[in-house]
RNA sequence: GCCGAAGUGGCGGAAUGGCAGACGCGUCGGUCUCAAAAACCGAUGGGCUUCGGCCCGUGUGGGUUCGACUCCCACCUUCGGCACCA
């Protein structure tokens, strides 16, 4: 069991073949001593959580996992640090809660039920249950009363009540809109789910569909998704989120057809209006079918096909040299009543702003490089301060500062600090041709899923009512279990006819069911309150236990979620804070995302690449502490990397050295005397790890962590050399030990504490404290530089004078020697530091 | 193209203005052993050395400072995000 491991490059194959190290393996068997553990803790309920408690309370919740079959080691380097971290504020006297769930709705239990017949119910509820078992092997302190799964109706059933108080409060409707759909998943995809023109999931190519799906509409907490003041969270994802939502400050300005049509114009550079010498409408626009002119009509067709026809990164190439056609027609400036020509370009997006543009070539590149393609005017209306810029003679568009021109009585406007924007928005809201607004890039989340594994949408389709919400006394809806499901591309729901078929909840006539579900990430984005109550009966929370227990003090998970559910669970919490449920602004106060653990060829894992490694078969052979702490030793937590099974080895020395030292010395631990220096040194090297060992933990510095066992443990080999077990400082070092191992190594540090003599559990015991003053030394060797150079080092104290230092220093013969016959001209000092001479 | 992070021994990494390389892997030497493994002890950035030491060294080039892996400027490489966003 603890034997030599021998790792060839691609078989990861142990090893234990000789009679010694089979004999060993009876003094520390991981295997029966973790069982024993887990069973014991399982037993007394250690790990269930108290909602009413005298400690302070802290939650901590890691992301929950899709039931996808198995554990993978990605799944425990999420897991097994925060199980860590939340064990250590469990031993600093917090009321800790730290449940788990997973996320059981979702396409891949919808795919194996139609490649292997098995109903997704049952595929998942299996998975689960797999899943359970390798999470309990993990030792972590997850308190399962509190488990949520998001396929059973106890959970879903609150997705469709808070729907329906969505649509109460106006926060999700209907719309027909141009939407992406996967052809492979047969289902449309909200915008964030599509990856430079991909589905995020299959990678197949999507495309825009017109279709009529609901929507939340979550463009209405833009300003307040913006601010991120109240939370504690990475750059990386503020940075993220911020541009994910796109705000843009500018003015909304109305062009006019010469028919009259009105077309709508966004643009940050209203102080540029006057230079608009031609319009350009994306070819999805409205309007282009009406404006367009007979003689121009075949031209803007087939551009309208083509641009269809282009993908999307085609499309958003800025590679592309522009692209479009003239329609014909010509639109009326509102600043000037000049006319100016109307065209169609793929360089203006439908799904940005209002889908049309006034183009000013000479301030904007893109305009420049499309007017001059097709050889359109070109007005300077901006100027450089110093300078005259000539149309004619330009390579490129001026974007910059400078000076207003050829814009009526703006002339001579400033356009440094907004200035000019800020007065031509003005004067266009006095003229009402045109308004100060805020665009953003984000649109309203698309929740509408063509798939039958998710939350039916309480909503039913009446001929003499239309669109009837379910009333909330008839939730749930339930999700029939014997729905066919067969390879169509429609979902089976629509096909099953007792679900279909229903009478409207309003008039009794007979009525049809909305069979769209609802995107699993709605699932997601309120998880962390049900763990409070998962069986609770009058709403998705219990407003007590809310008090109690939020916000969430402490999330963990990859940043792959920057912009989606961490987004949206940061609407649903304002949502259901506006609704009356919470009363809370932000779910998670503070936020980490941990790295990646990569193949042992620094390669992604995937089955497909035969880099995968198995977590089960790690703690058949090791035991989960020694996965768990090699995890958290291989780097810093947020970087990951890729996996290295060779450096195991140090990890169960290090166990090893543990586990013996302890069994070795514990019975004899103070019986005797002892040299009052090493005692003191003992005392310093207690002190100090427990100070540094907590620090690390707390900041989630893990690696650091370990190795600040590793050094304590070198040193009480030493120290045992030197006759430090017969003092009475040995057994607390031992105990202080086992206790900085509980968060890390919870079934090693169990044993070696009942070893010890000490009562169940270790995980009821409190952090080890250390006095500060042993945790300094009060002598150091003082590096002494000439010209920042090391030439000496001296044994002075921590606290000596200037004075007496350099007087120490310059008695030094190799000091001297440096400093020879020259001056000294300079002396740094830093205490405890470095003394640095400066002499010439 | 824009924004951000990172670049340190053979390898994973440590040090965020003060002795670069903690801790670990690997390698080498020693103790034990018939032998090997394990365990334990020691060495381990490179070059030079009269064995006292000396010089070089944290992607590259500059700068600030008594002193820079750390701060500033420019560049190179890798990774991530955004990208015709009006």
């Amino acid at each position: 069991m603890f034997g030599r491991i021998c790792f060839s490059i691609d078989r990861r194959i142990p090893v234990s073949s000789t009679a010694e190290a089979r004999s060993r393996a009876k003094q520390y068997d991981a295997s029966a001593i973790e069982q024993k553990w887990q069973q014991a803790w399982e037993e007394a309920q250690l790990y269930r959580t108290p909602d009413e408690s005298e400690r302070p309370k802290w939650y901590a919740v890691t992301m929950y996992p899709y039931p996808s079959g198995d554990l993978h080691i990605g799944h425990w380097y999420a897991m097994v640090p925060s199980d860590a971290a939340a064990r250590f504020k469990r031993m600093n006297g917090y009321n800790v809660l730290f449940p788990m769930g997973f996320d059981a709705f979702g396409l891949p239990a919808e795919n194996a039920a139609i490649q292997r017949n098995i109903h997704p119910h049952s595929w998942t509820m299996a998975n689960i249950e797999n899943m359970r078992r390798q999470m309990r092997s993990m030792g972590t302190m997850f308190d399962w009363d509190r488990e949520v799964i998001t396929c059973l109706p106890d959970y879903y059933k609150w997705n469709q009540w808070l729907f329906l108080q969505f649509m109460k409060h106006d926060l999700a409707y209907q719309a027909k809109a141009p939407v992406w759909w996967c052809p492979q998943c047969q289902t449309v995809l909200a915008n964030e789910q599509v990856i430079e023109g991909e589905c995020e999931r299959c990678h197949s190519e999507v495309s825009r569909r017109d279709l009529t799906q609901w929507f939340f509409r979550i463009t209405n907490y833009a300003e307040e998704l913006l601010d991120f003041t109240t939370i504690d969270w990475p750059d990386r994802v503020v940075t993220m989120q911020r541009n994910w939502i796109g705000r843009s400050e500018g003015a909304r300005v109305t062009f006019r057809s010469e028919q009259d049509d009105p077309i709508e114009v966004f643009t940050t550079r209203p102080d540029t209006l006057w230079g608009a010498t031609f319009m350009v409408l994306a070819p999805e626009h409205p309007l282009v079918e009406k404006l367009t002119t007979d003689s121009q009509r075949e031209d803007v067709e087939n551009y309208v096909a083509w641009a269809r026809r282009q993908t999307e990164i085609q499309r958003t190439s800025t590679e592309n040299d522009k692209t479009g056609v003239f329609i014909g027609a010509y639109a009326v400036n509102p600043v000037n009543d000049e006319r100016i020509p109307i065209w169609i370009a793929d360089y203006v997006l439908m799904g940005y702003g209002t889908g049309a543009i006034m183009a000013v070539p000479a301030h904007d590149q893109r305009d420049f490089e499309f007017a001059k393609q097709f050889d359109l005017s070109i007005r300077v209306v901006i100027k450089p301060e110093d300078e005259d810029l000539d149309a004619e003679m330009m390579t490129e568009a001026y974007p910059d500062e400078g000076v207003m021109v050829n814009s009526a009585h703006f002339d001579g406007t400033p356009t440094a600090d907004g200035e000019a924007v800020s007065k031509v928005i003005e004067w266009l809201d006095e003229q009402e041709r045109g308004r100060g607004e805020i665009n953003y890039r984000f649109h309203d989340w698309l929740v509408s899923r063509q798939r039958y594994w998710g939350t039916p949408i309480p909503i039913v389709y009446c001929d003499a009512c239309g669109t009837v919400p379910v009333p909330e006394e008839d939730l749930p809806v339930l999700l029939p279990e014997d729905a066919e499901f067969k390879p169509t591309g429609e979902s089976p729901l629509k096909t099953h006819e007792s679900f279909f078929n229903t009478t409207c909840p309003s008039c009794g006539a007979a009525a049809t069911r909305e069979t769209d579900t609802l995107d699993t990430f709605v699932d997601s984005s309120w998880y962390q309150y049900r763990y409070l109550n998962p069986h609770y009966e009058d709403g998705p929370v219990d407003p007590e236990k809310a008090a109690e227990w939020l916000p969430v003090d402490q999330y963990t998970g990859g940043i792959e979620h920057a912009t989606m559910h961490l987004l949206y669970t940061r609407f649903f919490t304002k949502a259901m804070r506006d609704i009356g449920l919470l009363n809370i602004d932000e779910p998670f106060t503070r936020l980490y995302n941990q790295g990646i653990i990569l193949g042992e060829d620094s390669e992604k894992m995937s089955k497909s690449r035969g880099n995968v490694v198995d977590p089960d078969e790690l703690v058949d052979e090791l035991g989960a502490d020694l996965v768990r702490l090699y995890l958290m030793f291989i780097a810093p937590w947020d970087q990951g990397g890729p996996w290295n099974p060779r450096g195991i080895a140090g990890i169960d020395r290090f166990v090893r050295r543990v586990w013996s030292i302890t069994d070795e010395t514990a019975d004899a631990a103070g019986d005797g005397d002892v040299d009052a220096d090493v005692e003191q040194d003992l005392k310093k090297s207690l002190h100090k790890t427990i100070k540094v060992v907590g620090d690390d933990l707390g900041s989630f510095e893990f690696n650091t962590m370990v190795a600040r066992l590793m050094e304590f443990i070198n040193d009480l080999y030493q120290l045992r050399e030197r006759g430090a077990v017969a003092s009475p400082v040995w057994r607390e070092a031992l105990e202080s030990l086992a206790l900085m191992l509980a968060p890390s190594a919870p079934h090693l540090a169990e044993e070696l504490w009942h070893r010890l003599g000490r009562e169940f559990s270790i995980h009821q015991q409190a952090w080890p404290s250390y006095d500060e003053a042993l945790t300094v030394e009060d002598t150091v060797e003082l590096a002494v530089q000439i010209n920042g150079k090391v030439r000496d080092r001296i044994e002075t104290a921590i606290d000596a004078g200037e004075e007496a230092v350099v007087q120490q220093a310059m008695a030094s013969e190799r000091v001297q020697e440096s400093v020879g016959d020259k001056q000294i001209r300079k002396v740094i000092y830093v205490p405890g530091r470095i003394l640095n001479i400066v002499v010439g």
